[in-house]
Order: C-alpha cells, then structure tokens, then sequence
DNA sequence: AACGCTTATCAC
DNA sequence: TGATAAGCGTTC
C-alpha cells in the first residue's frame, strides 16, 4: 500500500504529492488526512496523507512513512476538499492552504515542538497486597499517611509531593497516573440578562429559519440589536443538535460580544482569541476535534474549525477588510463560509450597519437574501453635524473647531465621556527640514517616518525600522527638523493641555500588550477617563453609556487613500464611529471636522443615508467598471531593482494582452502607491474581468514563469 | 526548501 | 590551481 503525501515546504515545485510505502506497523492505523513524517531526499519532514492507493509505479523506489504523528489528529475529508478548493480558486499551493487551516501546533512543519499539556495524578497500586508492605514499614508514619490518603481517592501529584510519596512510587505502591489536560482558557463573562427579542428581531429571526436560501445579509443599522438575533438563531441551531461558527473582525476589538456568547453557551464555546498562546490554541483545537464544543467564535481564521455538522455560520461586520487574509493563501474567509455551507447544507448569516458596496449590490439583487432592522433599540439616532474647516482655518483653529470645543466643554461640565478619532497614530505625521524642506524617509520604504513621543523614536509604520530622534538634518546639517502633521499621541497631550483633563489614548501603540485592549476599556466604561482618543480601532463594537459626543477630527486623510474603496471606508469609518454615541439613555452628538464638506460620503453619513451613499458610489463602480460590475485581479511585481521590476511587469502585461481576449480589461503596469516596501520597487498590474473561464488558465500559466529575481504575486478576485 | 553536484570566477 | 561562489536539478 502507498500513500500520497503533500510535504510541508510551500514551493511551487513541490506542488504535488510523493507516494510512499506504508509500513506494516501502521497499515491499521493511517488515514487520509493524517499528518506523517516521511523521509525526503536526506532529511525528514512532515506531511498529510492525500490518498491511499495501490498505483505502483515501478520506475520509482519507494521510501517507508516514518510515523504518524498523532493518530487522534487529521484533517477530516471536508477540509481536505476545502483545501483543494482554496489552492484552485486562490492559485497558490496546496499545502499552504492546509497550513492555514491549523494552529501552529498541528501544521506540517518538523520544527514546531508544541504539545499537549498533562498532570499526574497518583493512585494505590491495586496489583499489590499494600498491608504486607504496611506491616514490614510500620515505621514509615509519612507513608501511610499518604497510603490512607489514597485509599479511596486519586490525587494531584504536585498536591503531596515529597520524598515518602517518591519512595513509595520507587517501592510500586503508589503509581503515578497521567492525564491529558487543556489549558484553561479565561474568559471574562457579565451575566446575560434574560434577553426579550423585538418584534423586528424575532422577525428577522423566523425569515432566515424559514427560508430555502442559504445565503443571507442581515442589515441593521447600528444599536438595532444584531447580537440578539446571532444569539437566537445559535441557540435554535444547536437546538437541532448543529454547530455554529461566528466570525468577528478581531477579538481584541470585540470583546464585549465575545463576552456575550459565552455567558449564553457556557462550555460549549470554544473562543479563538489572537492573544491565546499557542499551547491553548492547540487545546482550544482539540476540544472541537473531540465534539465537545458547539460553537467556534474567533476571527478570520476561525471559519477552519473542525466542527461536525455545522448548521450556521455567522459573519459579524461582514464588510470588515480582516477577513481577507493579505498573505498567501490570500482567501476571504466569507467565500469560504459559503463554501462550507453548501457542504454541509448550512445558512451563512453576514452581519452589518454598513455592509461593502458589492454584499449590499448582491442582498438587492436577491443573489444574498436581504433581511432588515431598521429600528434602533434606544430609538434615537446620533445628531451628526458637519464643521467646515476652511472657515475655521481662517480663524486659526486647525485641529479643534469651535463648534467642537463648545461641545466638547458641554459634555465635560456634565460629567459626560467624549470620543474623538483620529485616523493616525503616532506623534507627527511626517519630518521635515525647515531649513532645507528635506523629509525623513524610511531607508527601507518611500515612506515618511513618522515620530513618536512616547519612545522618542523615528519610525517607519510599514516595515518596522526605528531609529533615534534627531533634530540635525541629515541633509544640510542644520537642527531644524520639525515633526509636522497630527497623529493621536500628538491630539492627546493637546487636548489634555486644552482641557485640563485625563485623556486616554488606544491604538495600535497602547494596545500591544497582552490584554491591553481589554484593560484601556475598562479604564474609560469605569469613567476614570473623560476623553478617549483613539484610531479606527475605537470605532467598533464600543459600548459606552456615558458617551455623549463623537469627534472625527480628519476623515478627509481616509478619504484620499488612492484605492477606489476609500469612499466606501470612509463611510463605514465615519457612521461606525458616530454609532459609538446615543446606544443608551443620552442624546448623542457627532461632529465631523472637514476641509470637503460638500462631498458625497459626507453627506450622506450626516443623512444617516446608506441608501443615497450606495446609489451615488455604485455609479461610479459602474462608470470606472469596478465591483461588483466587475472582478478585480491584481497582480504585483517586486523586486529589488527598480529597472528589473518594471521590465518584468512590462513582460508580464504583454504576456497577458497575448493571451486574454478583450472582455478582459487589463490596465497598467503602474508603479504601486508605495513605490518602494522593505527594499523591495512594486509595480501593479490590474485585470478587471466578468468571467474567470479563460482567466485561470491564464493566470495559471503565468504562475509558472519565473523571472530571474522578480516575485510576481497574483491576487484574485481583491 | 534544502541538499548535493556541476560549473563559473578569481586571485595567485 | 585551488578555493569559493553561483547555478541547477532532485526529492516518492
């Protein structure tokens, strides 16, 4: 008997699977989807069994399977499906695809050295006539203490351990018992209350239960209650004996729903959290593996769990970018949702306020189906107003407008909490000269370093680089270097000057720690903090009662992101933002500080008006052929060589105009926004298609050309 | 990816 | 001429 083995390294040269003989010990207990270690050219390495087979081809010799690793363990035939899925659909190798579905405990990789926890407990030795030794050491007072200890009863060996204890595990009295144990995973739960669901709520949930489609898209606006109806619809899923997965952005973010979940389910969550070591991912893992876990929660990667008969899949905040994976295998975990609920004949619920432009196009068209909540559970709706800072740069307030100030003053002499978002951590947002104009750049990026207070450092926010402060220009020499622009450690000591009041700052710089996300926020519902500053981190998922303005201090930086979804993120940024205000009792206010204020997307947040937003930005999809009119592929070229990148992407475009026909748009090559990342020159080719048929086999073919010190990276369906 | 094997390159 | 670097092909 052979089997097929997929090895670990992800090369495209190894895309395929090496047959090896299966020796007689194991012959009973290997499975496809078992992970062995094999032999493989003069080292060994680890792999999952692909097939088992009798195809013996005589011109090759066959090697033997070393071991299985672990016989408890395997990727169950709807994951290997899911994974040959991913490698076509996604054009990468296959065992890339395996990879990602597992914590680093269980992928393929000789070197991870991640194992199962165990205690000891120790017990009398039932085999042995114990009074015969009692009689010859009645002596030993210890030691029959600890024999009385045990008579009835197994205990912890760590709890009594001392030299009687070894002595009488020496003598084969006592035996030592080892049980595999998971790592306890904490998780902060509040005591649901008996929650009672609104007719509207209790509506959405019997539309999605009684309907024949699968696929849905429930829409409400934000405080309308969404959680509720996840809840109900999980319970009702496992009611009939199912599984369920909900997918969130980002644990860290999202706390208080993860919080939720398990104050309902109990023990029958299993909670991905990125903060889990991987010891506890690993058990997490297996605790799915055993069938003891009813229902997953975690982010992105989640969407793998091993759960058997998955009933339900739920997408929290569907239009979130973090589900799309931006490395290798670059897969949305929504597609795979639908994937695996047509496997298992499941329904795939997305969730949100403001689902991306080509998720709402589908729920109108009927392709998803478009389930509503309209009302917010505390009835109101944020006051949004909009400031215009042209005016109030003439008066000199660049950053606080007056309105803002007024506002800001208000809620301070009542006792209120205020949230301003700034879109930008850091100190300043760029250096400069002011002798010379000449500005700090990354040596590693064509991206301005940006300085930071708190570590006195100058750093690079794309590829890491750090180096010391320094008031000298490199250039000419003089000390005028001045950090320019606003970021949020900048906005926070000035409002703390303005105000004269405790300000708590959360981005990706307070929050690096373990748990630090968790701890900021108990600090400011605990009302220690008056002012929050924070980026895009706080606008979602917060619920504060005491929060009765929202300041957007420079959305317009969002705004001119050269992507065409900027408009889209923006409007998701800005009404994500303001529905941090008005969830409870208080009247909230929002107040959006802008240099465009006659723009689309503003407007329409300050409407509260998706529909408006959505009917103007799916014109200009259709005008620019963008999605969803269209799919978009792009393709980017790297090297570290300016002249080889681009020659290579001027290559690569005529390679393509060969091969696809005209209903494929190709456009570029284009030098990438950021020209130069991690010493690597990026150059972007983007197809613009309708249908994949002919683009596959093309893309495919491109995949196996290979230009000397060029990396040519395919990313389909962006 | 990692290894062994062959071939190119360079100072002497 | 040898010693090292670079290129190439193989892995069940």
């Amino acid at each position: 008997m052979l089997a097929s083995v997929i090895i670990e390294y992800s090369v495209k040269s190894l895309n395929k699977v090496f047959d090896y003989i299966i020796p007689n010990d194991i012959k009973d207990i290997i499975k496809v989807g078992h992970k062995v270690i094999v032999p493989f050219a003069s080292k060994e390495v680890e792999g999952f069994v692909l097939n088992i087979h009798n195809n013996k081809d005589n011109n090759i010799e066959y090697r033997s399977i070393i071991k299985v690793q672990d016989s408890d363990f395997y990727l169950n035939s709807e994951l290997l499906e899911l994974g040959k899925y991913m490698s076509n659909s996604l054009l990468c190798n296959l065992i890339s695809c395996y990879q990602v579905m597992l914590p680093k405990a269980l992928k393929a990789s000789i070197k991870t050295n991640i194992n199962k926890k165990y205690e000891t407990k120790v017990s009398l030795n039932k085999n042995i006539d114990i009074s015969k030794y009692i009689e010859e050491h009645k002596r030993r007072v210890k030691e029959i203490e600890i024999i009385n200890l045990l008579k009835n009863n197994e205990i912890l060996k760590k709890e009594i351990a001392c030299e009687s204890l070894n002595n009488l595990i020496k003598n084969n009295i006592v035996i030592e018992n080892k049980y595999e144990i998971n790592r306890e995973v904490l998780i902060e739960t509040e005591k649901e209350k008996n929650i009672k669901l609104t007719i509207e709520q209790e509506e959405a949930v019997n539309e999605i239960l009684n309907s024949k489609d699968y696929k849905f898209l429930l829409y409400g606006v934000t405080g309308s209650g969404k959680t509720e109806v996840y809840i109900e619809l999980i319970r009702r899923c496992l009611k009939e004996n199912k599984t369920a997965i909900v997918l969130v952005p980002e644990i860290s973010l999202t706390p208080q729903i993860v919080s939720r979940f398990k104050s309902v389910f109990g023990n029958l969550v299993a909670v991905f959290h990125s903060s889990l070591s991987e010891g506890e991912k690993y058990d997490e893992y297996r605790r799915i593996m055993k069938g003891e876990v009813s229902l997953v929660v975690g982010a992105r990667s989640a969407i793998f769990s091993p759960l058997k008969n998955l009933g339900l899949i739920i997408v929290d905040e569907c239009q979130s970018q973090t589900y799309k994976q931006e490395n290798t295998p670059k897969y949305n975990a929504i597609d795979i949702a639908y994937k695996r609920c047509e496997y298992n004949n499941a329904k795939v619920v997305l969730g949100s306020a403001t689902p991306a432009l080509e998720e709402y196009a589908r729920g109108k068209k009927g392709v998803l189906h478009l389930v509503e909540l309209t009302k917010r559970i505390s009835g109101k709706l944020p006051n949004i107003e909009l400031v215009d800072m042209e005016i109030e740069a003439k008066k000199h307030n660049y950053i606080i407008s007056e309105k803002l100030d007024t506002e800001i003053k208000k809620s301070l002499s009542k006792n209120e909490q205020v949230i301003l978002l700034l879109n930008r951590r850091g100190y300043s947002t760029f250096l400069s000269c002011t002798n010379c104009g000449y500005v700090y750049k990354c040596p590693n990026c064509d991206i301005s370093l940006i300085y930071h207070k708190s570590s006195n450092t100058y750093s690079c926010h794309y590829c890491g680089y750090r180096c010391e402060k320094s008031n000298i220009c490199p250039n000419c020499h003089e000390e005028a270097i001045k950090d320019l622009g606003l970021g949020t450690e900048k906005l926070e000591s000035l409002i703390e000057k303005k105000y004269n009041t405790k300000v708590l700052r959360m981005d990706a710089d307070t929050t690096s720690t373990k748990n630090a996300h968790q701890k900021l926020i108990k600090e400011f519902s605990s009302g220690n903090y008056n002012i929050l500053v924070g980026t895009q981190m706080i606008s979602k998922g917060l619920n504060f009662e005491n929060v009765s303005l929202v300041g957007i201090i420079n959305p317009d930086a969002s705004l001119s992101i050269p992507n065409f979804r900027s408009a889209e993120r923006t409007y998701e940024l800005l009404s994500q933002t303001a529905g941090r205000v008005g969830r409870f009792d208080l009247d909230g206010k929002v107040i959006i500080q802008t240099y465009n204020k006659d723009n689309y997307v503003y407007n329409a947040v300050l409407k509260n008006d998706f529909n408006t937003f959505f009917n103007y930005e799916m014109n200009i999809r259709k005008k620019l052929k963008y999605p969803p009119y269209y799919y978009i592929c792009s393709i980017l070229i790297t090297s570290s060589n300016f002249n080889t990148s681009g020659s290579a992407a001027n290559k690569i475009k005529k390679f393509l105009d060969n091969n696809l026909n005209q209903d494929y748009i190709v456009i570029g090559p284009s030098v990438s926004s950021i020209v130069k990342l991690k010493n690597k020159y990026r150059f972007n080719i983007m197809i613009k298609y309708k249908t994949k048929d002919n683009l596959y086999k093309v893309l495919n073919e491109l995949n196996n050309i290979t230009i000397k010190d060029v990396n040519i990276d395919i990313n389909v369906n962006i």
